[in-house]
DNA sequence: ACAAAAGTGTTGAGAGTACACCCATGC
DNA sequence: GCATGGGTGTACTCTCAACACTTTTGT
């Protein structure tokens, strides 16, 4: 804000500021979003992105947390969150100007409870590449939010946010591929995976109905490792 | 925004909000950012990147473009323009809740004339990565936009935002160096460049001091042909 | 025994990197 | 003729992409 003139809070008519969150998971062999139903007007009925209001002594990044607890019952600082987008045209809340952070949350399925109608909303989950029709312009921060976490998988350690603590290699590849929506090779995967570094073995292996395959662990430690393949120059 | 309770305006406090944007040049060896030199408390005779408070009916990139043409003087649909990020951390304006989307604009240094003295205030380049004690927390701002920048030109042609209509190879080696902080080799560069695809050869030379180079432009078909090279999967 | 998923190697092509000299012009 | 920046090619390494069969378990 570099603004010369005196300042007096008066002079300026302020919008309402949002922090919406959009909450990816894997669920049911695909990527999955968290909607809420909406109550009154404007789009009623309709599903939206949980946020809500900021409040004057928070951050962003706080807000997205407290009305993510409120609206869906998720919460702890085991959920992953990085700000988005900010939305703010004119006319996008027939209500009033509104102004929107958008947040984006990646989770492991495996942890969410979600709170059963809590704040009498219903809240559910729903294809995140075939959603239902959504309020306001919401389709444009879902669409903003599923971009930046296939930009994201490419190229940081970012799909280990949506996995369980211990997960098998194919498990691995089946993230990478409902986020990407384009199947990869086994063999290469796993290679690739593997010389990486970021993974680490674990001596515990998953009994299913077949052969047991091999758990892996994600290595923090080693994610800085990444010297980044350029387009250019 | 999703919040499910009758919507009453008065009920919720509003912060104010603004958009700030870091101009970002490259001129005289360097990249080099606009700052503004702020007239009033706080944070008075401090440099500042330039911004101020948006209007009820402006999207926010046009909220942009109108401070920067109030301030600077700059202006015109030329100037390339995005959002960068949104800061909103309480205190981070002493005088009120203020919540800034700040954007990153690029532009050709040969395409600018500063207007003297608009607003009454005074406006100067500054080297983007050595740059004056910022007011408020604008020195965060200026890293993220810089950074943003660094990660830009490696994925897209974004370089060509900052360089004139036409170009030398080595003007064009040396546009990234100055953003990278980082040497290239000449023969790699050129080959690689070539080989891209994305320049367009001119029947036009530069004549210097010595040897004629070759001008060259950027062709904005062939930014499409970009196949991503990923670190995973 | 059979069904189902886990696991495993090689080869060819293309891209990246390192590196040193001649060329065209102005003075 | 010399100083200055413009322009050029090769060899090695590494990574990527394509591709099919054997192994281990549960039933």
């Amino acid at each position: 804000m570099g603004k010369q003139e005196r300042y007096d809070p008066s002079q300026y008519e302020r919008p309402a500021v949002t922090v919406d969150t959009v909450v990816l998971v894997l669920r049911q062999g695909a990527l999955q979003v968290l909607l809420i139903q909406r109550k009154n007007w404007p789009c009623e009925g309709m599903w939206a992105i949980p946020g809500g209001f900021i409040k004057m002594d928070e951050s962003l990044a706080s807000a997205a947390r407290r009305e993510l607890a409120e609206e869906t019952g998720l919460e702890g600082p085991g959920i992953y969150l990085e700000q988005l987008y900010t939305f703010g045209d004119p006319g996008r809340d027939p209500r009033t100007r509104v102004i929107t952070a958008a947040y984006l949350a990646l989770v492991c399925a495996d942890r969410i409870v979600l709170r059963p109608a809590s704040d009498a909303a219903d809240a559910a989950w729903f294809p995140a590449y075939d959603p239902p029709p959504l309020a306001f312009d919401h389709d444009q921060i879902l669409s903003c939010a599923t971009q930046r976490l296939r930009h994201k998988i490419e190229h940081t350690p970012a799909i280990f946010q949506l996995l369980p603590e211990t997960f098998t290699l194919t498990e691995l590849q089946e993230a990478y591929e409902h986020v990407l929506r384009q199947e990869l090779d086994k063999r290469n995967f796993r290679r690739k995976m593997l010389s990486s570094g970021i993974l680490a073995g674990t001596p515990r292996v998953r009994s299913g109905d077949h052969r047991p395959a091999k758990l892996y662990r994600f290595r923090e430690d080693a994610a800085a490792e990444s010297r980044p393949r350029r387009l250019y120059p």
